[in-house]
DNA sequence: AATAAACGATTACAAATGTAAACTATGGTT
DNA sequence: AACCATAGTTTACATTTGTAATCGTTTATT
């Protein structure tokens, strides 16, 4: 697998991006028109972004005569997948199960999503394990004084 | 319920607030020992996210003679929910059962997180709609492309 | 009492981020 | 051919974030 996915790509970049996977081919000036309708945003600040993305090597630019076609050098879903890593790298791993739980109780879902989650849970009860090791260091997770359990 | 929550923690601040929501009263010098063991930062830096902290009213600082008790002005809790929040704000909601599935494929679960993931499913069962409403602008999402519905 | 250790406050400074104007080149319009 | 709109590039600048040294007090030590 590539290298790649380990950039950092900031809220207002992750405007741009989310543009890009979506057309999968883009002009700068499409980009600007769609983010018109939700951020207040001036075209120079657009312009901006893309510069930077461009620079990272996040969007990539297919010149086009004299303008170039903008598409996302990243995917959307390993993207994603970072952000949730590190998310979950922000809490103590013993607390993953919880948080999720809380997700799914917040998040609006459909019958298909009920159907999607039930399968992962489903897939996931052979290899569940009786403790889920704490991975965090002494002082920044309750584990020990909760459950009596490693850390510490 | 309190305005609170609004605010934004660093990455660097998280650590701390990491800590203090573990010790709930400690003093610079343990959030500092905690610290020592995860990140090479110096105590003067530390220091600094602490000062920062207080300022932004996310650490509640008690005088202990001369010196302070820190405690946390925001809960574990709601912080991770917003953190969450942050997340989930940043796709099509219709995208939020797919991507809890990933991470439910992705964590490492105990028999225990079964069971409150299963419960928590459970009750979504009920709840489920036919379609959930995409939340994205035109251009930010592929809604209409793959599933012919809304968005556009 | 003189000093050293500890703690909080102040200051510093580079890099990242948000926000945007100005500049440049080029292709389309009159 | 002259001019303007458009796209990309450069420059700008305030704020936030990461990282830390220094300074001023106060308390503990000798």
């Amino acid at each position: 697998m590539a290298v790649e996915e380990k950039v950092e790509i900031t809220d207002a970049e992750w405007e741009i991006m989310r543009v890009v996977w979506t057309l999968e081919q883009a002009t700068s000036k499409e980009i600007i028109e769609v983010l018109q309708e939700k951020k207040d945003w001036k075209p120079a600040t657009t312009k901006t972004f893309i510069g930077r993305l461009v620079k990272k090597g996040i969007l990539l630019a297919e010149p086009q005569g004299n303008k170039f076609i903008y598409s996302a050098g990243i995917s959307e879903e390993g993207s994603v997948k970072s952000a949730t890593d590190r998310l979950f790298g922000q809490i103590c791993s013993r607390a993953a199960g919880k948080t999720i739980a809380d997700m799914i109780s917040k998040a609006l879902l459909s019958h298909e999503d009920i159907r999607l989650l039930q399968s992962a849970l489903d897939a996931k009860k052979d290899e569940a394990v009786d403790t889920v090791p704490c991975n965090c260091i002494p002082g920044q997770c309750k584990c020990k004084k909760d459950h009596n359990i490693n850390c510490y």
